[in-house]
Order: structure tokens, then sequence, then C-alpha cells
DNA sequence: ATTATTTGACCTAG
DNA sequence: CTAGGTCAAATAAT
């Protein structure tokens, strides 16, 4: 049996397939008058690969969602909402394909690329949907744990000041997730340094994590280090309108370059399929502002 | 029932 | 050996 927060995250994975396979195609884009024909071949391939994967691995879920849900008439919306997504998520993307592939006023370029894929859906392509979904099974118990390497790329150190507001000054918050995995104390500190990793470390690789210190003269500031930037793409939504910087840099070190996404997939995964209870409202289509 | 945090053990570079 | 970083089992939170 699989429950809803196995789909969703399942979700998680194929939008991230998605953004990776667009990652690709804008950078295949951008080198491509200078590209001998061999490594074209071998970028086409991989982008046909990966959103090709994507669109397998969409297809299998919407079968599960679709038999868990004894209704039927998510498929033609589909497309809409892929659409819809991909507008928030990459709005200058969209607009070079209107502009390159002469859409009219809507997306018909990015459209064109996910019609292909998902009017496959209608196609009823009776796939072992559970082979591929409960993949992580056993494995050798014992594996000779790799340890880690010295030095992980860039590194970005920010100071940031605690929260004034009332209660616990400890979580300085950025727009990403993270999962604390550790707490060391360190000699001449007076307090303990935090360690955190991506929460999306899972989803392939994510080798982000940041260590959290507070100064010891001054123990309404944080010293923020990052190391490794995020191959996730799932950053919680930094939106326009709500520009409450809950954390305040006041100054930072940057050796490094990493790209933030406008919305998180997460988000994207519950629009689709909902984050509430099993098999409730089939709403969830429309935007959720939706007047209806 | 799944996901996150806590915390001592464990690991490795120096 | 020590110090800093990470693992993972137990525990807490959702």
């Amino acid at each position: 049996m699989y429950s809803y927060k196995k789909i969703s995250y399942q979700m998680e994975e194929v939008m991230s397939m998605i953004f990776h396979g667009m990652k690709l195609v804008k950078s295949l884009e951008s080198s491509l008058p200078e590209k001998p024909p061999e490594s074209l071949l071998t970028s086409l391939d991989e982008i046909v690969k990966t959103f090709s994967d994507a669109n397998e691995r969409l297809k299998m879920l919407l079968e599960i969602k679709n038999s868990e849900t004894a209704l039927n008439k998510t498929k033609p919306v589909i497309v809409s909402v892929a659409n819809q997504m991909l507008m928030q998520m990459e709005p200058g993307l969209m607009q070079e394909y209107w502009l390159r592939y002469g859409g009219s006023t809507s997306s018909q370029g990015t459209e064109a690329m996910f019609q292909t894929q998902l009017m496959a859906v209608d196609g009823g392509g009776e796939r072992n949907l559970t082979a591929a979904v409960e993949r992580s099974g056993a494995s050798g118990s014992s594996t000779p744990r790799q340890r880690r390497r010295k030095d992980e790329g860039e590194e970005q150190t920010v100071l940031v000041a605690a929260l004034r507001t009332g209660n616990t000054d400890l979580p300085p918050d950025d727009n990403h997730t993270w999962r604390k995995y550790g707490q060391k104390e360190i000699l001449g500190s007076r307090f303990p340094r935090a360690y955190y990793r991506c929460t999306h470390q899972k989803l392939y690789n994510c080798p982000a994590k940041k260590q959290v210190q507070r100064l010891n003269d001054d123990p309404f500031t944080f010293r923020v280090t990052y190391r490794g930037s995020h191959t996730c793409y799932n950053s919680t939504a930094p939106t326009a309108s709500s520009a409450t910087p809950s954390t305040i840099p006041i100054s930072s070190v940057t050796t490094g370059h990493s790209v933030d996404y406008g919305l998180a997939v997460v988000d994207m995964a519950d629009v689709m399929f909902g984050s509430g209870g099993v098999g409730t409202n089939m709403d969830f289509i429309f935007p959720k502002n939706d007047p209806s």
C-alpha cells in the first residue's frame, strides 16, 4: 500500500527531474553555437532521457492516483496544471520558448514540450507500478560505509542576527529546508555548533550543508557557514510579496554561487495531489484561491 | 505512521 | 591523542 506522503514525495522527485531537464536544456541552449555534433548528441540524449524518465514516473504516479481515487477527471486537466506550474517556476524559460517557437498568448512552446509526454497518460500504458515505486528494498547489510573526503567545494559564511522577537532565538531561517544532524561543543566557544544538511539530500545527493554557530562575544549573532550548493531544486518559496526577512544578513563572505528557484517543488506536489487526507478533494486542479 | 531532533558513539585528519 | 564532523539509535514531534 502507498501512503499519500509517499506519493507526494515521489511527485517531488518527478518535479526535480523536470527541473534538471530544464537546466540541461538551458545549458545546451547557451552553448549551442560552439557545440560539436557529437557532444550535441550526448546532450540531447541526456535531455531526452531525463524527460523520458520523468514521464514514466509521472505516468505511474497518475495510475496509482487514479486507481486510488475512484474519480476520473484528472487527465484533461493535467496539461494545464503542468503549464501553470511551469509558469510559476520558470517564467523566464517560458518566455524564451514563446519568443523562439512563436507561441501566441498561451504558453505554446512549453505546452508542446509536455503535451507529448502527458498525452501518453491516456494511452493507458500498463506498467508494473509496484516494482518501480517500492524499489528501495533490502540491500547488503554491511556496506563499508564511505567516508567523507576533505574540502567539498565552495564555502560561504554569513553573519545573521538572532530574532529579537520573544522566544528562543535559535533558528535563523533562510529559504531552504534543513535537517539537523549533529551538534558539538567547540573548543573556545561558549556555544555549541549545530550541523545541518539539506532535507532533500535523499533526492539524489544534494550536498548542501550548513553550520550554525553563536558568536562568543555577541550571542545575538550567528555565524552560518554554508557548504556545497543545492542540487535539489526544492528551495522553499521566497515569494515576492512576503519579503519578510526573518534572517538579517549583517555581512557575508562568498566564494560560491548558488541558484534559487521561485517555487518549491513540494508545493507543486501539493497542487497536484493535495496535502490533506486520502482521496479527498478533487479540486486540487485549480489554484487555492479559485472561486467556487 | 512518517519525519525530525537529540545525543553519545564513531570516524578521520592533523 | 584531540578536536571537529558525522552517524544512527532513541526519542520527540507532527
